[in-house]
DNA sequence: ATTAAAACGGATGCTGCCTCCGTATGTCTT
DNA sequence: AAGACATACGGAGGCAGCATCCGTTTTAAT
C-alpha cells in the first residue's frame, strides 16, 4: 500500500495548461455574462471540449469556487489597508463595503453565496471560503462591539446575509442612491446609539 | 370601423376555462417548486398544449403576474388590519412584514420583482404592481416620518427593496432566527432615534 | 346545418447540461 | 529512440426546457 501523498508520475503538463485557460475564460465570461453563463460556451473559447471543462470542474460552483479564488487577493489586500486605520467602526465598515464589492464582481453571484453560507455540510466548493468570510466578519464585530460602537445583539453571520443582499440589489440593477441610503440604513441599524469615539 | 370596446362575438367558453386552469396549475408548480418551475410541465398538468399556455401568458412573467393578481387579496385585506391600528410606527411595520410574505411565497419571486421595480418603462407585467406597493409603502413611510418615528431621510422605496431582501434571504433558506435580527437591524435603522410614542 | 373566426396542441428547432468512451497525448522505461 | 502505459482529451449523444408555427378542431353565429 502507497502513501496517498507520494505520486508515481509527474502530472502531464496540459493538465494545468488547460485548468489556467478555463480559469481565465471563465473569469471573462462570469464578467461578462453573470454566474449563469453557458458552461458550453466558456469550454468552447478556451479551445476543449465540454468532457474537459467538467473533468476539470465537476460543477459550476466548483467553477466559481476556483474562479473566486484567484480573486481573493483582493480581500485580502484590503483587510492589509483596513488593519493600519485603529478604529474598529471605521474598520468594520469598509470590510463590509470590501465584502459588497467583492461579491458584486459577477451578477449571480450572491445566490450561490448565500446557498453555500447556510449549509453546515460543506457540500459545497462554497462552503468553505464562505465560512472564512462569516468568521472574519465576525472578528471586526466583536471588536468593534468591544469599543462600544456595535449593539451587542449584533452577528458577524448578520451582516455577512447583508452585504450579500447589498450586492443582490445592486446586481438587479439598483441605482447607487437608493443604494446607499440602504447602506446607511443598515449601518445605523447595527450601531449603538449613544456611541461616542 | 368598429370601436375597439364593442366585442362582435361572445369569448369562446373553452379561453376562460383553459386560462382558468392554467392559473390554478401554475400557482401550485410556483409553490412547489418555485418561480423558476418548468412551464412544459404546467402545461402538461393543466392539460393543454404549450402553445396554449403561450398565448395566454405570453412570457413567463405575464403568467406570474396573473397568479399574483389573484393572491393580491390578502395583501389588501392585511392593510384593512393595519389602518384600524392608530399607530404609524406600528403600521409600517406590519405593512413591510407582510410585503415580505407576500414575496416569500414563492421562491425566486423576488429576482423579477426587483427587476420590473427598477424598470421606468413598464416593460414588464410586474412593473405597475410593484410601482403600487412602492407607492403604498411610501404612504406608511410619511405617516411614520410625520408623527417623528421615522427618520426623515427614508424612501418607501428603500423599505420596499428591504422587504425584498428579507424575502430573497429567506427563500435561500436562512434560519429565522438570523432572519429576524435583521429585520430588527432595518427596524432600528429606519427609525428616528429619539422617537416617543 | 353551415360557415368562419378563434383557439387548440403538438411537432419542431434551438440552446444548454452533463456523460461516456474511443482516441490522442504525454511520461516513463529500457 | 522507441515502445508501453497511464492519463487526459473531445465531441457525439441523450435529455430537458423554451418558444414558435401551422394544420386541425372547437365554438359561436347565422
Amino acid at each position: 500500500m502507497v502513501i496517498s501523498g507520494r505520486q508515481g508520475r509527474k502530472p502531464r503538463a496540459d493538465v494545468q495548461r488547460n485548468r489556467a485557460t478555463l480559469l481565465e475564460t471563465a473569469q471573462r465570461h462570469f464578467l461578462r455574462h453573470g454566474v449563469g453563463t453557458s458552461l458550453e460556451a466558456v469550454a468552447k473559447e478556451a479551445g476543449v471540449g465540454p468532457g474537459t471543462l467538467y473533468r476539470h470542474f465537476p460543477t459550476r460552483e466548483a467553477l466559481l469556487a476556483a474562479v473566486l479564488q484567484t480573486r481573493s487577493e483582493e480581500l485580502v489586500a484590503r483587510q492589509a489597508d483596513i488593519e493600519q486605520l485603529g478604529d474598529p467602526a471605521e474598520a468594520l465598515e469598509q470590510w463590509l463595503r470590501a465584502m459588497e464589492e467583492y461579491f458584486s464582481a459577477y451578477s449571480g453571484l450572491p445566490e450561490p453565496l448565500m446557498a453555500a453560507a447556510r449549509a453546515q455540510e460543506p457540500d459545497s466548493p462554497l462552503t468553505i471560503p464562505c465560512d472564512i468570510l462569516i468568521t472574519a466578519t465576525d472578528q471586526y464585530v466583536r471588536a468593534a462591539q468591544h469599543a462600544g460602537h456595535v449593539r451587542a445583539s449584533v452577528q458577524g453571520y448578520d451582516l455577512f446575509l447583508a452585504a450579500c443582499s447589498l450586492a443582490w440589489i445592486k446586481g438587479n440593477g439598483t441605482d447607487e442612491e437608493s443604494l446607499g441610503r440602504l447602506r446607511a440604513l443598515i449601518a445605523s441599524g447595527y450601531s449603538e446609539r449613544d456611541a461616542q469615539a
